[in-house]
DNA sequence: CTTTAAACCTGCTGGC
DNA sequence: TGCCAGCAGGTTTAAA
């Protein structure tokens, strides 16, 4: 669950399970970490935070648990004890009286101290993220403009977790459409309300997604997703190659952006 | 400095 | 059914 949304959507549900609640037990797959699973036990965890799309687990003895899931890595929670069936391979399990925590698949875990967090070669980069209340539109815009991001091509720049945390590639594709602006444009060639567009839908999206609780593919539909919620997020052109754009109509064209795949409209976008 | 390409990690799907 | 290629919502590194 990649993007910004579903990673805050997963902290949300497991601090709900296991934050403030002593653990039973604690276990690391790796070697290196493997020395903390005793050393947790009795401890609590204090807070489980998003950080862009890395997760910090903050324990109550000034250490915190750093996890990134990539593409691939995955979140569950169940009852304590229980290991639901599955072919992936478990690399954290954190456990209360009641509840557990497993992290499966993710190869990026690490036990950090506090005090070194500000000095993590991802967390010390990171821009801000672009689910916080307290971000603005205006705050982006000013972002758009300053010197170190300005003379960006803007399909990379939304990539990049150093000028906004959490974006990512459904995300960045469909900010450009709701803004009706090319990937392929310089933030420093954005007319002043392309650029307050660009800056409100760079809000609006994310908090959309993860207010209808983020995006997951439909299994076994390829180029379907189960995001088309009551206050729902869908994709205008994500995904959609070849069908019409909501806007005008005419087809969604796909292209490669910074090696990722995009979608645009060619006549909304310009 | 900016951009691209390749590598890395893991899982899933589609084709043969 | 089994194996392989290709792709993925990510990130880092090296090269252009």
């Amino acid at each position: 669950m990649p993007e910004g949304p579903e990673i805050r959507r997963t902290a949300d549900r497991l601090a709900k399970a296991v934050a403030g609640r002593p653990l039973v037990s604690a276990w690391f797959a790796f070697q290196a970490l493997a020395p903390f699973g005793p050393k947790l036990a009795g401890r609590r965890i204090r807070a489980i935070e998003p950080h862009g799309k890395a997760l910090l687990t903050r324990f109550d003895n000034g250490w915190t648990l750093y996890t990134h899931n990539q593409l691939y890595g995955v979140w569950q929670v169940c009852r304590a004890g229980e290991r639901p069936p599955t072919a992936r391979s478990l690399r954290v399990a954190l456990e209360t009286a009641d509840s557990a925590i497993l992290l499966y698949s993710a190869s990026d875990i690490a036990m950090l101290r506090d005090t070194e967090l500000a000095s993590h070669p991802f967390l010390s980069r990171l821009g801000p993220d672009v689910l916080d209340p307290g971000l603005d539109a205006a705050a982006i815009e000013a972002r758009l403009q300053s010197p170190a991001f300005a003379r960006r091509r803007l399909g990379g720049l939304l990539l990049d977790q150093g000028f906004l945390a959490g974006m990512g590639n459904y995300l960045r594709t469909e900010a450009l459409f709701e803004a009706g602006v090319a990937p392929q444009r310089r933030a420093m060639d954005l007319a002043p309300a392309e650029r307050a567009a660009l800056a409100r839908a760079l809000l609006k999206v994310p908090r959309r997604s993860y207010r209808s609780r983020g995006i997951e593919p439909a299994r076994g539909m390829r180029g379907e997703y189960l995001s088309d919620t009551p206050d729902g997020f869908r994709f205008q052109v994500f995904d959609r190659a070849g069908l019409p754009c909501p806007r005008c109509g005419t087809p969604v064209v796909r292209a490669t952006d910074a090696g990722r795949r995009i979608y645009a409209c060619p006549r909304c976008q310009r």
